[in-house]
RNA sequence: CGGUGAUUAGCGCAGCCUGGUAGCGCACUUGGUUUGGGUCCAAGGGGUCGCAAGUUCGAAUCUUGCAUCACCGACCA
């Protein structure tokens, strides 16, 4: 491709609402251009990159034997009311009607659709098992769309749904997905890892995130240093502290602690350290039905964060979790937020085992401007009850039993799942088994966003200059920049030649025939991120010599003009 | 959805307080100059100042409403 005939778009200056590198780089290197918040127009550098995505995300399912089909966009809300997501489901799912008020949606996944497909085309034991995916484009109607195709509200998404007879069954294609996502983000050239996730709203008993390591990422994952063991923070159990707790020393004491409401202050006032404190939060309570009900107090301690997922998995906690306003709080305890505390509370009180484990702990009066110091469970407060409901630590015991946890970000770019037959039996998917008996099939479903990927693999492999694409996705493998083209023959008669021979050896070249300064040129190759570069220039000519340079590396020699293609191929291997 | 802020040329911004001919840098066009790391000089094109209403002789500027966008938070398969 020659620049003069392509659109470069390559841009100075970092457009102001960029936040992360990703995002500038994207915009910067002309990949994609936004057209409302969270909608992303891909240019041709950018969709060449995600376009070399997708095909391999698509060859390696293919090679784990899922087969591709493609599914609409817009989908009927019938399917939705089917599986009860249309209520379920928040404003996250954007809803429309066609001419004759029928109402639709724009698909954020695909569940209702491939098992309404299903459970026409398959209707014996023999079709089984089988799985199906696409690679399609997604809409979510983001609160909060944020880092540019990172979290978009429109994406692209390779999602895969497997159906079953047994249990056995899928657990063996769950493994072979397993596997694939592992071919795939190898062949990327991305560092990732499989990491054990929460199953969210989705449901379904077994889940691994994919993710890659970046320190931008938005999901924080734990790891143990003496064994293979990682999960996302949502998921990681929180060891109860070993021993027995210390016996109490000190007396319940009321003390005045006027315009203090963070556990900072707290500490600040009494000096004390926060982990000799409680938090206590109080969030929106639930009834045996699940519905709304008063509200329920968390304690953790206060150097600890509440876990959020924990925490809306209690029986008596109302998922979503809902932290209780400042009218529900008053009503509860009669007093504000950050004078709260477990004792004497006529609600539920929810303990983790570190807060329980403490002895002659400080914690809010339930009267503003007031806190107890020296309480001591049981003794000072009785009705509570422990549970894990904060977020691992640094340094805390892994729960596999072996090592300390230490605590990465990562970028979530794959998620699987074992569904069971949550969408399977709401939609009465089912096949005749050898028997002859009716047999709901057990499902499957593994998505990877192909579209994040892009931003993730910047995210992880970028410098000052710009992007350096890892080999398997660089826009262009080769770009040949003459060095004042325009003021010789020479440099012209060997750009051509070399481009000409390039390309007929099957590579993507970028021929900058731009009548720039060399500067531009290295530039904008630089932040477009071509992994290798030929300079032609006068300088060498003399000696039938052009200048190499990797883009990885930063390493620069000379070869000669008829080596290029075998030096070329050799640093393709 | 709450808090904050923004909206003036393709991009980045100034002007607004104190109303009176709409500016700067980059980009773009033309000519010259320079030529192995984002040259320099000159000339030029491009704006219903987010939208609507109001105040005023006169509004980018003051007032009100609306819209869009962003940041922080909440939210998030």
């Amino acid at each position: 491709m020659r620049t003069t005939q392509y659109l470069l778009s390559t841009l100075k200056e970092t457009p102001s609402d960029a936040e992360v590198i990703s995002h500038q780089l994207m915009l910067r290197a002309g990949m994609i251009r936004k057209l409302a918040s969270g909608l992303y127009t891909w240019l041709p550098s950018g969709l060449k990159v995600l376009r070399k995505v997708e095909q391999i995300v698509r060859e390696e399912m293919n090679k784990a034997g899922a087969i591709e089909v493609l599914m609409p966009v817009v989908q009927p809300a019938d399917l939705w009311e089917e599986s009860g997501r249309w209520e379920k489901f928040g404003p996250e799912l954007l809803r429309i009607k066609d001419r004759h008020e029928r109402p639709f949606l724009l698909g954020p996944t695909h569940e209702e659709v491939i098992t309404e497909l299903v459970r026409k085309e398959i209707s014996s034991y023999k079709q089984l098992p089988v799985n199906l995916y696409q690679v399609q484009t997604k809409f979510r109607d983001e609160v909060r769309p944020r880092f540019g195709v990172m979290r978009a509200r429109e994406f692209l998404m390779k999602d895969a749904y497997s159906f079953h007879l047994t249990e056995d069954c899928l657990e063996k294609t769950y493994q072979a997905m397993h596997q694939a996502y592992c071919n795939i983000f190898d062949r990327l050239g991305l560092e990732y890892r499989p990491v054990l996730a929460d199953t969210g709203s989705i449901g379904g008993s077994t889940s691994h995130e994919f993710h890659v390591l970046a320190d931008s990422g938005e999901d924080a994952i734990v790891f143990s240093d003496g064994s293979d063991y990682a999960a996302n923070i949502e998921k990681a159990e929180a060891l109860p502290p070993q021993g027995e707790r210390p016996a109490a020393t000190q007396n319940q004491e009321k003390i005045a602690t006027p315009n203090t409401h963070s556990i900072a202050q707290v500490c600040e006032r009494l000096k004390i350290d926060a982990s000799q404190t409680v938090k206590t939060l109080l969030v929106v309570g639930a009834n045996a039905e699940g519905e709304e009900q008063g509200v329920v107090a968390l304690v953790v301690r206060g150097d600890h964060e509440l876990n959020e997922v924990k925490a809306e998995k209690l029986e008596n906690v109302f998922s979503p979790l809902t932290m209780a306003n400042e009218a529900q709080i008053q009503q509860a305890v009669n007093c504000s937020a950050g004078s709260i505390g477990p004792v004497d509370l006529n609600i539920p009180v929810i303990v983790d085992h570190s807060a329980a484990h403490l002895a002659d702990f400080v914690a809010g009066a339930n009267e503003d401007g007031f806190h107890f110091t020296g309480l001591n469970w049981d003794r000072d407060i009785s009705h509570y009850q422990v549970a894990d409901i904060r977020n691992v630590v640094e340094g805390d015991p892994s729960p596999c039993g072996t090592g300390k946890l230490s605590i990465k970000r990562g970028i979530e770019v794959g998620h699987i799942f074992q569904l069971g037959t949550k969408y399977s039996e709401a939609m009465k998917a089912g096949v005749l088994t050898e028997s002859g008996k009716h047999e709901t099939l057990t499902m499957g479903c593994y998505g990877i966003g192909v579209s994040r990927i892009v931003a993730a693999a910047i995210e992880q492999n970028h410098d000052k200059f710009g992007i350096k694409w890892p080999a398997a996705i660089a826009p262009f493998q080769v770009c040949v920049l003459p060095m004042n083209m325009h003021k010789s023959h020479r440099i012209p008669d060997v750009a051509n030649k070399l481009y000409t021979d390039l390309q007929q050896a099957g590579y993507e070249v970028l021929f900058d025939d731009r009548k720039e300064r060399p500067g531009v040129m290295f530039a904008d190759m630089e932040l477009i991120g071509v992994p290798h570069v030929i300079v032609i220039g006068e300088r060498n000519l003399d000696e039938g010599l052009v200048e190499y340079k990797n883009r990885q590396t930063g390493e620069k020699q000379t070869i000669k003009i008829e080596d290029v293609l075998s030096f070329i191929q050799q640093q393709m291997v």
